[in-house]
DNA sequence: ATGGTCGGCAACCGA
């Protein structure tokens, strides 16, 4: 069976569910991870979303943060955030999708190197380690997937020499990111797509973002080894970025034969 | 180095 996998930062489902409908209508995806979707649970357009054929489990709050995964299959034994404080709900789903670990993270921005969210993103991510250790072996399928805020390499931002030291791109976070990876995870859009360029957000405050290239690769699907073998392909759905009203994110998609 | 544009939500905060 062939399983194809989304995530998406949609900044504001409220704004964007026509755009999701219509884009769910025409891709089938059939796991379609979401941050930022900045609506309390009371106001998440489930019936829309169960019309169109997806389960779902979601966690949001007031105002920011807020994730959810969509999936055509089951979405079994959904968690939200961290057992430990602060757990985070909103920016933490774990659950199974066909027997496939989905953990959907809103990895915390950082706001400026020398900010106490810095701090707070770097021990996340040591957490999120923890997290997948306690649950899952490396050896069974499971996918790790969202915006992370982090541009691992050069070749994921337009211009490394001037945003070098960015809270998204410096040697620190990305080394933050490596001690998740060596549990046993692997870029699964990496492994696809060698090329430079390839970017999920442009800045809003760019002017002219898309066109001038400025963009970074901070959206990422990774799987265990086993899994990261069966995907066939990668691909950045640049598309979203030409309909009306698109948020500064693109979702970043890959297919798993399983 | 700074500022730029969005979304939420009703003044600025976060990205």
């Amino acid at each position: 069976m062939k399983l194809t996998v989304a995530t998406y930062n949609i900044n504001s489902i409220r704004v964007r569910l026509p755009l999701l409908l219509r884009w769910l209508e025409a891709v089938h995806p059939d796991v379609v991870c979401l941050q930022e979707t900045k609506v309390q649970d009371n106001d998440f357009p489930a019936l829309e979303l169960r019309k169109a054929g997806y389960d779902m489990a979601f966690c949001g709050q007031k105002s920011y943060n807020g994730v959810a995964i969509l999936s055509r299959h089951l979405v079994r034994g959904a968690r939200f955030g961290f057992d430990s404080e602060p757990k985070d709900r909103s920016r933490l789903i774990t659950a199974t999708v066909c027997g496939i670990g989905i953990v959907n993270s809103y990895v915390p921005q950082g706001r400026s190197p020398d900010h106490e969210m810095y701090t707070y993103k770097l021990a996340w991510l040591g957490r999120l380690r923890k997290h997948l250790e306690a649950r899952f072996s490396p050896d069974e399928p499971l996918i790790w997937l969202g915006d992370f805020n982090i541009a691992p390499e050069p070749i994921d931002v337009y211009d490394p020499k001037r945003l070098s030291g960015h809270v998204c791109f410096n040697p620190q976070v990305t080394e933050a990111l490596n001690e998740v990876k060596t549990w046993g995870l692997v870029d699964v859009f990496r492994k696809h797509v060698p090329d430079e360029g390839q970017y999920s957000f442009y800045d809003y405050r760019a002017k002219d973002g898309v066109e001038r290239g400025t963009g970074w690769r901070v959206d990422h699907i990774l799987a265990t080894g086993t899994l990261a073998e069966k995907s066939s392909r990668a691909w950045i759905d640049v598309d979203l970025r030409t309909q009306e009203k698109p948020s500064d994110h693109v979702p970043v998609l890959a297919t798993f034969e399983v």
